[in-house]
DNA sequence: TCTGGGGTCCTAGGACCC
DNA sequence: TCTGGGGTCCTAGGACCC
């Protein structure tokens, strides 16, 4: 199977649709203001040699590239572009297309030469859409996914079986896709270190530590095995939420309802979009950046909009008074069709 | 200088039921 | 006086991904 992934996504959209801004350092994050709370969504190649990078605040990355240029988010640009990507994908001979998010996805195909495969597929995305991306190929899912990072950019890299300890063996464990800080360093407090390390590990040893599912889950992925299944079943979300990060901390009480009232209505439009009632709500409470609080709330399964709000409400009623509010988030939560697809992020057991 | 927004899934403990 | 075992649901928190 392959792995597909637009190489620098974001800012090469931009750049097409400006294309004076070709060679220079890019940096797209929030509302392209660099003296609000936002951070970097992606910076071009030419801002990462200043070692702007993604989820950096917009704030340190305006500094540390002081003539980059700084642009807004456009989600709907990005959608736009990822649909022409995904259908050039899906017109390929042969090809299951598994998409996981706005420039990436799995291909599923039958060939006995996947790089010429490959090369073909890269050539189509850059007639159709003049974008460039980098394809891994292998054995697993997980083998696909990372080896695609090996051909960046403009690349094609392939991981089986056969060279995965030779190539990833000796690489910290924070490398593998699904593995964090915080996993990596709790498997370092174990004396696993590095991904040959956690592959030569007993799954069962890691139960105590993260559990009967993760623990043997995290030893199947410094094998790099897992699924070997592209499934393009249609995703089916089983939620909708809304965010906000307020510039200026909430403090009164009308402030926090009025802002809960305006999340609200933006999660029930996206929920009425698809038809679906609602059957959990959340609240996402952050009053410091490192201090955040979730308080949910099953409800009885209704489509009546004011019967949501008023549950949203009533979470509103948890959140301790007097304190400055960073951040409220929102999230309604659907049921889910029978028939839906299990398993949809990649470090989960549905992989 | 101070960390977005939109998602998914796992874990653990308590309540409750049979 | 003691109190098993299995199951489900709910809530809170954690971790990761793009």
């Amino acid at each position: 199977m392959l792995h597909v992934d637009l190489d620098q996504f974001i800012a090469a959209v931009e750049v097409l649709r400006r294309p004076e801004l070709a060679g220079k350092p890019v940096i797209i994050g929030g509302r392209g203001d660099p003296t609000e709370r936002a951070v970097v969504s992606t910076a071009s190649y030419e801002a990462r040699e200043f070692g702007v990078g993604s989820g950096m605040p917009l704030r340190i990355a305006a500094r540390k590239a002081p003539d980059a240029v700084i642009l807004p988010v456009d989600a709907e640009a990005y959608l736009a572009a990822s649909e022409e990507v995904m259908a050039t994908l899906r017109a390929q001979p042969g090809a299951t297309v598994q998409v996981l998010g706005w420039d990436e996805a799995f291909i599923g195909v039958e060939t006995d030469d996947p790089e010429a495969y490959a090369r073909q597929l890269q050539q189509a995305v850059l007639e159709r859409t003049r974008l460039h991306c980098s394809v891994g190929i292998g054995d697993t899912l997980v083998r696909a996914k990372v080896a695609t990072g090996f051909g960046k950019p403009r690349g094609v890299f392939r991981l089986t079986a056969d060279n995965w300890l030779e190539v990833m063996g000796d690489r910290p464990t924070i490398d593998l896709w699904g593995v964090g800080t915080k996993i990596s360093r709790r498997l370092a407090g174990h004396g696993i270190k590095t991904v040959a390390e956690l592959a030569a590990t007993d799954p069962d040893s890691l139960v105590a530590e993260f559990g009967p599912r993760m623990g043997p889950w995290y030893a199947q992925l410094g094998r790099g095995e897992g699924a070997q299944v592209v499934d393009d079943t249609p995703w089916v979300a089983r939620g909708h939420s809304r965010e906000t990060t307020y510039q200026q901390d909430l403090t009164e009480p009308a402030q926090i309802e009025a802002a809960v009232r305006e999340l609200a209505a933006k999660v029930l439009e996206d929920i009425a979009a698809e038809g679906r009632p609602v059957i959990g709500l959340t609240l996402k409470v952050r009053y410091a950046p490192f201090i955040t609080k979730v308080f949910t709330r099953r409800i009885a399964e209704t489509f009546d909009r004011d019967v949501v709000l008023a549950g949203a409400l009533g979470l509103v009623g948890r959140i301790e008074p007097g304190r400055p509010i960073r951040l409220l988030g929102l999230r309604a939560e659907m049921p889910m069709p029978d028939d839906a697809r299990e398993g949809h992020t990649p470090t989960r057991s549905g992989w």
